[in-house]
DNA sequence: TTGTAAAGATGACTATAGTCACTTAAAAAC
DNA sequence: GTTTTTAAGTGACTATAGTCATCTTTACAA
């Protein structure tokens, strides 16, 4: 939910077709809801006040998401624009073992101040929850799967981690642990630091299963 | 929830002290649930049902339990009974990596045959959801990490696994990964079998993470 | 044995999620 | 230009969760 819509430069009368209306409409109602979670938490909000700040009805809102934790699944997927950004940074690191700390790194810290406890309990209760929602936190598609991919490729052909096992059935194993880890730190209420935490736990722990020679 | 209470004998009359009828009415509405449950699906029984199943009323459900999801919790702590009684069994593997290996097997096994996919999820769910109930499966006491980290206390002291992080943080992350396993089961609605990836999963990688010599 | 305190049980009530038959208006067909 | 089709929007309505002032029953003290 980032697009600005390319319709309707000059306010009023945006000469907009009718799914550009749609669009706009959609991103009304997104809106509203981010704002209101961003101030009252988003437990605390409610479908009638996200649509009645929107301008529209109730109905509305379900001709566009499902439950209140769609528009968490919407955000979420900004984070992968967030991926993209940073990893040019990761460059300067000599071997994948620093990319990959580097990356959880800053995956803690996006998690942690940008994110937030809130949303990232919106998010899993969203996902592991009974309304068949897209499954996007485990597709093995998204960016985040796919730059760490990249990194592990990176150090098997270095012949820092292990060939024995596919970059991608690594992947998949590397995202769950670190799923684990954020699963967890929401359970318990951010009672620790996620960074330090984050990045201890993927140093000793993790890393070793990505080393381990055949 | 498995005690089956001592006082009320004989069927009829029980003989009970106020606070056994209590928990007897607690029981009910219990039994009442899982059955339920069990019918047709964790999803599809309403706090209605549960209550004129059990013959009380609404309000007495919320005397015992804060939502649905708290039964799911209850009837959870009964798998740490099963973890105890398989627990000799694991004695005669003669290495700790293989007793653990056989302790993921068996804990797969529980969960995908006994537990279930439904019941898996209402766990998450309540877990990580917004009303503040007790975290249980990221309690560092109950059965499951006591025994997960003697076992590795065992290999700690046979010189399999590397001493150089306590038994009781290996134990957490251990766990830890185990649980990002099972959520992206529950996400993945079952698509795969838990038993084949789990033990995969922990032989391959896992392990590797315990046997890191520093 | 009667009176009082308090645990336990109750169900009408409120709040909120989610549905659906219907209205409105843009676009397409004629 | 008129009619038809269909995308988009609506809000009254239903279903369910969760609350709370009140009632009932036990325990026990006077």
């Amino acid at each position: 939910m980032v697009e600005i819509d390319a319709g309707s430069r000059a306010g009023h009368k945006p000469a907009s077709s009718r799914s550009q209306q749609a669009k706009q409409t959609k991103q009304r109602i997104y809106d509203a809801a981010i704002t209101l979670f961003k101030q009252k938490g988003f437990e605390y909000v409610t479908i009638d006040e996200i649509v009645h700040r929107a301008g529209t009805a109730k109905g509305t809102f379900y001709n566009y998401f499902q439950t209140k934790g769609d528009i968490i699944v919407e955000e979420f997927r900004d984070i992968d624009q967030f991926y993209e950004r940073n990893r040019k940074r990761l460059e300067k690191f000599p071997t994948a073992s620093e990319k990959l700390i580097e990356f959880t790194r800053s995956q803690c810290r996006y998690i942690k101040t940008r994110m937030g406890l809130e949303t990232l309990k919106g998010l899993y209760a969203n996902q592991v929850g009974f309304s068949a929602t897209d499954p996007f936190v485990v597709n093995p598609k998204r960016k985040l799967s796919v730059i760490v991919a990249d990194l592990i490729r990176e150090g098997q052909k270095s012949g820092e981690f292990r060939s024995d096992i596919s970059a991608e059935e690594l992947t998949l194993w590397l995202n769950r642990c670190m799923r684990g880890m954020f699963f967890d730190w929401a359970v318990e209420d951010e009672s620790y630091d996620l960074i330090t935490h984050g990045v201890r736990f993927f140093e000793n722990f993790i890393l070793a299963g990505l080393k381990q020679k055949s």
